[in-house]
DNA sequence: AATACGTGGAG
DNA sequence: TCTCCAAGTAT
């Protein structure tokens, strides 16, 4: 077993500064780790970094979260992906305030709404020195290649828990759950990385079975993913007589649950023609195809999209929100931006 | 247990 | 262009 003393004298030494990581003997506060994680869940380093800070600059405490109307939160979150996050965020929030607080361990932390098994760990001990040891892609990684576990993810998944919660028998690491759990987060971030470890600069070189074994750029092994299908959509952009441009609020569960988007068709394995999209149309109105399409890659399927634009004829009044284009651009999740910009707007760009 | 759920950057 | 991947969760 590799030593957790090994581990925290390298990370002393190479600690990475971030935004939400308080220094040595600074106070932490459970607001800003618990948003760090969440918005940190499957989302890179660079990505959160400036929007952590412009979140936490619009909602400084989990009070003003909690308080907030979802469509600020909403507009907040836009282009960050993996929308659930964002409102089960809200209303964790609430929840939080209505209890008095987060609660203290990781069992507590868990029940709250978008906190699973790895946040409620991460919070625990990040945030209320619990001897918890979180398990997220680096600490999976690390320890499959301590151990040299060649099952696939997510089948060693639970070997992996197990192998991962036997750090915290080191004293060592029970003294500083938080710094130890960043410790493994920065060793796999920037040493015991997917592609091409350093092994050479690894404080844990020595104890390493997939270094001696000569695999560990192989591990961990992965279960191969369903191939992503292609889908088609048509959509409608409004616009009227200032320029502005209709979204509406779709619906709260499923695919950007909660998001504002450019009306149009479901999105579907076949092309549409003219006709049937039309039917989708959120208004009667003189319709024109725009040259080109607005390709989108989701998590389980491809998107390609053409736009129709049309002048909102008078006396209409559709369903929806007018937002001016260059608002809307910052408002709507990053695939209907892609829309927007297809449209090519005055004051889009 | 398997699938749904976004996005941007690296190689 | 394309594949992989990033501090996962909910159902």
């Amino acid at each position: 077993m590799p030593s957790a003393a090994d581990l925290l004298a390298w990370y002393d030494r190479h600690r990475r500064v971030l935004p939400w990581r308080a220094g040595p003997g600074e106070s932490r506060d459970p607001y800003r780790i618990w948003l760090s994680e969440v918005m940190l869940q499957q989302t890179t380093v660079a990505t959160v970094g400036p929007r952590y800070a412009r979140f936490l600059d619009r909602f400084p405490t989990v009070n003003a979260l909690a308080e907030a109307d979802w469509a600020k939160v909403a507009e907040e979150w836009a282009g960050l992906g993996y929308y659930a996050r964002a409102r089960n965020l809200h209303a964790c929030a609430k929840a939080v305030v209505a209890r008095g607080g987060f609660p203290p361990d990781a069992p507590g932390l868990e029940e709250l709404p978008g906190i699973g098994r790895y946040t409620a760990s991460a919070v625990a001990a990040i945030a209320f020195d619990q001897p918890m040891v979180p398990v997220d892609g680096n600490v999976e990684r690390v320890t499959a290649r301590l151990a040299a576990v060649e099952e696939p993810l997510p089948g060693a998944k639970p070997r992996l828990t197990a192998l991962a919660a036997r750090f915290m028998e080191d004293p060592a690491a029970r003294a500083r759950p938080g710094d130890f759990a960043q410790a493994l987060f920065d060793l796999g971030a920037t040493i015991c990385t997917p592609r091409s470890p350093a092994c050479a600069l690894c404080p844990w070189c020595e104890g390493c079975a997939a270094r001696r074994a000569g695999i560990a750029a192989a591990l961990p092994r992965k279960s191969p993913k369903a191939a992503r299908p292609l889908r088609h959509g048509a959509h409608f952009l409004l616009t009227d007589a200032q320029g502005r441009i209709l979204l509406r609020r779709r619906p709260e569960k499923g695919l950007l649950g909660g998001m504002l988007e450019v009306p149009g068709t479901p999105w579907r394995v076949g092309a549409w023609d003219a006709a049937e999209a039309l039917a989708h149309a959120p208004a009667a109105a003189p319709w024109r195809l725009l040259p080109g399409t607005a390709r989108h890659g989701f998590t389980h399927f491809e998107l390609e999209m053409v736009l129709y634009a049309a002048p909102l004829p008078s006396g209409l009044v559709p369903e929806g929100e007018w937002h001016a284009a260059a608002a809307a651009r910052g408002a709507v999740p990053t695939v209907m931006r892609r829309l927007i910009d297809l449209a090519r707007l005055p004051d889009s760009a």
